[in-house]
DNA sequence: ATATTGTATATTGGATCCAATTTTTCTAAC
DNA sequence: GTTAGAAAAATTGGATCCAATATACAATAT
């Protein structure tokens, strides 16, 4: 008897799938800074006990995303200005970095994808999806540096700060500088100028970097 | 297993406290790499039951330190040579741009401090407290860059390898070196000369882990 | 003797219950 | 009507219990 082989992958856990959907939702800027996050509410949402859900938001509470207090519960983190500009800054400095180390190593098929997320991107309406494209074309070229731990500490950074940085990129028209930044650095990627493709980098980080300071400012002011 | 059992009758929470001891332990060195960690066992060992200890185990597995699979339990997390290598090459890359930033905040309290910590550093013989002291050193100069999010991120790196580097100073002469290195990066710090000082900590970290990869490949062949 | 099958044990993830404390609501006095 | 205090509700952290599954080991067949 001959039978296909099957993909007895474990599904998630509770706990995995509540953490990936809080997650996504303060990334995404659905939940909003200050927003008070009960466990039971949560269970309920999910259909689970409370259990898997406080694991999920001590995980949450360890990459900085909510805040918990005994008795009071979770909310969503809020950073001030000063935490988005630092953030910035090392996203920049680290970015730039990994860009640099992936350019000698960039593949026909890399390249070819990230050409697709840049065009993508510039035809993109839906302000939703920016971010998502964003990151796909980002992680494209950063991919082929082969820094899985650099990679990592970048999804961190950009998580803490990602759902400022949509909400700016949906109330300004930072989108087109945006795009005309990431053409600029597909174009230097495609030429292999490695110096090049880092400083663009660091500069395209640390331009939506200023302006999102300058929309928070005046807005909380 | 060697590990301190502690009273949870305490302020923190007791998963915050079984999360501090099982970090300590691992960076330390005291639980060594694939060694089991039992939810039983732990809770035993802290008088609490195993939601605490599910809690602590869970942000451990967050920041790397543990792996968990299902039904089979935690183990602490080994590192392969590359994953070593490439940890400290990003040490290097952000300890220097932090090191670069803080001198020129540098005041006379934080340069009595380091020049306290490096000489305990030289003349302690006590090999546990090497490591300790080494973070102590370079904590009370980093402080001085004002980037609390780029010292979040070189600690938790420092974390993931720490334990390697222990075993290594205890087993060859590194210390001696690593003395003097430290004296050097001192001294630039003295000088107010960042571009210096920034280069010697890039260097400092750099060879650590050169001869902890040279030591690591020499001992697992 | 070896391979295979069945069973007992160990271990984790989740549900439910309990204790501690905060927050809210209600009542009574002014 | 306002305010102080007490009772009720809400909420979290932890303990205990249950379900699912992996591992170890004994029993059996070849």
């Amino acid at each position: 008897m001959k039978l296909a082989a099957v993909d007895v992958r474990q599904a998630a856990s509770a706990a995995d799938i509540v953490y990936d959907a809080l997650r996504k939702a303060i990334i995404e800027g659905d939940l909003a800074e200050g927003q008070n996050l009960r466990q039971d509410q949560i269970a309920q949402m999910f259909n689970t006990s409370r259990i898997p859900v406080r694991e999920a938001l001590s995980r949450l509470e360890q990459h900085g995303l909510i805040t918990t207090e005994r008795y009071k519960g979770a909310v969503v983190a809020g950073l001030s200005i000063e935490e988005i500009d630092e953030i910035f800054e090392f996203r920049a400095f680290v970015e730039a970095e990994v860009m640099r180390l992936a350019v000698p190593n960039l593949d026909q098929d890399a390249l070819a994808a990230a050409r697709k997320y840049c065009e993508e991107f510039g035809l993109e309406t839906e302000p939703a999806r920016w971010g998502e494209i964003n990151r796909s074309f980002h992680y494209s070229l950063y991919a082929a540096s082969g820094r899985p731990y650099y990679l990592q500490i970048v999804r961190t950074s950009l998580d803490r700060i990602d759902r400022y940085l949509r909400a700016q990129l949906t109330l300004t028209n930072g989108v087109m500088r945006a795009d005309r930044e990431h053409k600029a650095i597909l174009e230097a990627c495609l030429n292999g100028d490695a110096g090049l493709a880092s400083r663009l980098t660091r500069d395209h980080v640390l331009d939506a970097g200023r302006s999102l300071v300058a929309f928070l400012k005046d807005q909380r002011a």
